[in-house]
DNA sequence: CGGCCTTGTAACGCCCCCCGATATACCTTC
DNA sequence: GAAGGTATATCGGGGGGCGTTACAAGGCCG
């Protein structure tokens, strides 16, 4: 897993950092974070999961029945801490690349600095 | 276009943010962008341009032929710059709840805001 | 008792991205 | 002046994550 995360995997590992979760709760707790915009379905978070676990960055902390119905709990592993981090970092300068441009953009700037400078 | 933008995508409509370019010297700036991460590929590129101009984030601003060969400058339409203001807000907020996530776990707070605490 | 809620499983298709190969016309090199 | 490299754009194949839909099974509520 060398491809940037997407959007719902990368929220749901944020979900993970504060503590353990099982898998139908997440659904709830991704909403919540991203202020409703993504409403995952079983099917794209099971799967999510699945990916994770197989990548080592999440795995399964313990598995319990409430009402006959059975919960499993993921937890971030310390490769999941470290993947999430640098995830977010590189989120951070490609958001810091875009700020900065819509903002000359904005004012009405004409130097650009970057552009067609180092070949 | 509802999906959010792809590593790739969002930092050609950052390119072109600052002033049109052709689609060669994209492959350049969205290097510089990227810090040398993102490295495009024709393919890849022109592929998304071709789904961006469909989308009607980018157009077309002209053509010059310089010495023999093509050139297709690319601009970025209010649209495009309403896409990428809005997908970098996105973005940003993401950013924001998975460093907060991570800082807390790393003071080793145990104190979970968001999350369905009272389980 | 019947239907809804909760939790997890399974199968299928789509779309974007990645890559490699190709076309063409200059420019350099010898 | 022919051969090869470079700049620029095009085309087709393939893969993986995500979306979607349907389903299973057991409690709770009316």
């Amino acid at each position: 897993m060398d491809t940037p995360l997407r959007e719902p995997t990368f929220l749901i590992l944020t979900a993970l950092a504060t503590e353990p979760m099982h898998g139908y709760g997440l659904i709830g707790e991704v909403a919540a974070l991203s202020d409703g915009r993504v409403a995952l379905r079983p099917g794209t978070l099971y799967g999510a999961l699945d990916r994770l676990v197989d990548a080592g960055l999440v795995d399964v902390e313990r598995e319990e029945v409430v009402d006959g119905r059975l919960r499993r709990y993921y937890r971030l592993t310390p490769a999941g801490e470290a993947t999430l981090s640098s995830e977010t970092d590189r989120l951070r300068r490609n958001v810091e690349a875009a700020t900065a441009r819509l903002r000359e953009r904005a004012t009405g700037a004409t130097a650009p600095r970057l552009a067609g400078g180092l070949a």
